[in-house]
DNA sequence: CATGAATGAGTTTTCATTCAT
DNA sequence: TATGAATGAAAACTCATTCAT
């Protein structure tokens, strides 16, 4: 049995909030490889053994991490784009909305780039489980496009996909990796009318 | 004293070689955190303490196999795109190259887009360098296009470069994570006719 | 990141006095290049890790051990030299004193005539750092000798200190060496008598 | 089997010589653990494998090293003392020749003061057993002086001989620890006043 | 609920020595 | 004699997790 997989953590309550903000704070500033659970413990301001009142164990910490601020992240998005009309619109508004919120949040950009990337490939693996949640939305879009006739029928909706995730999160990694030097959100249009054109007829 | 500070690493030799495949499928097997370097040793057929006369150090593996190998990847699409002359072909042909290059070689994409990026950011920086190489070519790529009246001379090369390479990027990773279970270069026609819509006037 | 940087060693507790009794014993028993912190932390009935919640690392742990036992070293002798009126028998009272506390735990002795000189040179000069306690010690007992018109004026306090550590230091030594077949502290009124003749005006 | 122990060393030959010249040099510089036979080797300007043709392994180097050196030191001192008549000569002699020769040889002086002393405890008794030469001249020169009625027939001689010995040589042992910053010679007459009042009547 | 002292498994690297040439 | 490439044993230290209080 692997260690602490019986137990039960609490999904909620102030220090579970405090921990999660904690390990973005401590993993931005010290790396993935140089955040122990002690000091995350440290930085929420609770002893060691409460982290594990709230997660099962440190992986937990960074899966549920990674749950709570992409929830956040797809659920802004998703709600945005609702009241938008035109697909072109719908796009822009994701791509921005994309840049925009990691722009605002460079401690997170910093982990959620670089960071966690760094963990093993089942850490990997429920990662990516998170992140079907905004590859959906993305699909959403495009097949949107397609059926309004905007984008190519002829499009392989995965590869697009992967196009239109892979483009936006390079975007984001080259931004991370020099430093936040320059505005995020400002390259917005140039995405824009780049992957419009690859997506449309 | 430093570490290896007098001990110079041989960069070529029979074992070298041999060290290096070894590294690749044993990290490719056994995942990042498991492939210790006795483990390599064992594989490469040499003790371990040869692995040091011909490495600095265990992560001196990890960034000479890297540039072993992503040297004659670039220099194989270099060479190649040199005989193209049409630039809708030298496009296809670098997308076409990549993911043959690496559907050739299951055991290296696994290291290259799922192992070596658990490295922790010095080692990731290190890597970087070795990749500008690829993405200076990428970049000819361009340039050359808009040159030609073929790509719009609007596009800001860096971005259009990031949206190539971060397309191919995401596409090869996710024929990694789903286990090779497709054709990747079977993609490239697919992957070739958006990112040329894309760069397109 | 600095070795030991952010972890604080607590210099108390049970375990502490636990864990130098053992490495004393570990030491004298096995010879300090075969004394591992994992054959320590053993007869001290911890774990390992426990050593280093309490030491900063292994040499930590010998110069701790040194600190502590040559502190209360010095302290007795100190105590014991208060309470003597005439400079001879203050001298005699801290060669036997020297001679006494070494020849009643023989482990030490092993310790610090031979196993702890073994250290490497920074060990070393932190071991001479504590040693100078007692130096001091001795130079209080020739200066006073001098001042007292017992000892002659023409001394060279710092040669005559070095006579006086030298001579026991190197007696104790022998004693060691000969594997402790002989009471060693029955050799305190012949090595006083020459100490003082050599003191003497 | 001990490792190397049905070996033949040859104890002479040029290269011989210039091996244990090298270790001196190299041991003075790095000091006594960074001192590989490697690092001796090349200062020596053989291969690696040529030590073992001449030594036994690198503690034989060590030893042999001593015995050189300290075979010189005492021949040149006992033939010296032939030439003194009065035992205060001689005892003057003595010492003034044991710092005269150190001082003479800085590195030698590292070697032997510090450096040999962080060998192991069995290294040791083999140099123990190569000073046992010098330690019989002192003996003889107390045993003379006791026999022309100078020295007190009471001494103790082997404590008399642990006093000589362990002042000159805690006195050599400061200097070479105050990095060489006084004439150690000049200390002599000092050195020799206070011993000659210890021995005698 | 919360604490934090204690646990102990796990891995890179060095370097004396060998031996085929 | 001489070489130097290859060997492989050996040990300090970290940190996620537990559990008695």
């Amino acid at each position: 049995m692997v260690k602490g997989e019986n137990r039960v953590a609490k999904r909620r309550g102030q220090k579970y909030e405090q921990i999660i903000e904690a390990a973005v704070k401590v993993i931005a500033q010290n790396g993935y490889h140089h955040s122990q659970v002690s000091k995350i413990a440290k930085e929420a301001g609770v002893a060691d053994g409460t982290i594990y009142l709230y997660f099962k164990n440190k992986e937990d910490i960074l899966v549920s991490l990674f749950q709570e601020k992409m929830g956040r992240f797809i659920q802004k998005i998703e709600d945005e784009l609702a009241g938008e009309t035109s697909i072109e619109e719908k796009l822009l508004l994701l791509i921005s909305m994309h840049l925009q919120q990691l722009e605002d949040n460079h401690a997170l950009a910093i982990v959620t780039q670089l960071e966690l990337r760094q963990s093993n490939i089942e850490l990997r693996n429920r990662i990516n489980e998170v992140l079907k949640g905004y590859l959906k939305l993305i699909d959403t879009v495009i097949l949107l496009g397609i059926k309004e006739g905007i984008f190519s029928e002829e499009l392989d909706v995965r590869i697009a996909r992967q196009m239109v995730f892979g483009t936006i999160d390079e975007v984001v990694t080259n931004w991370v990796m020099k430093e936040h030097r320059y505005s995020l959100v400002a390259l917005a249009p140039s995405v824009h009318k780049m992957l419009l054109k690859a997506l449309s007829k």
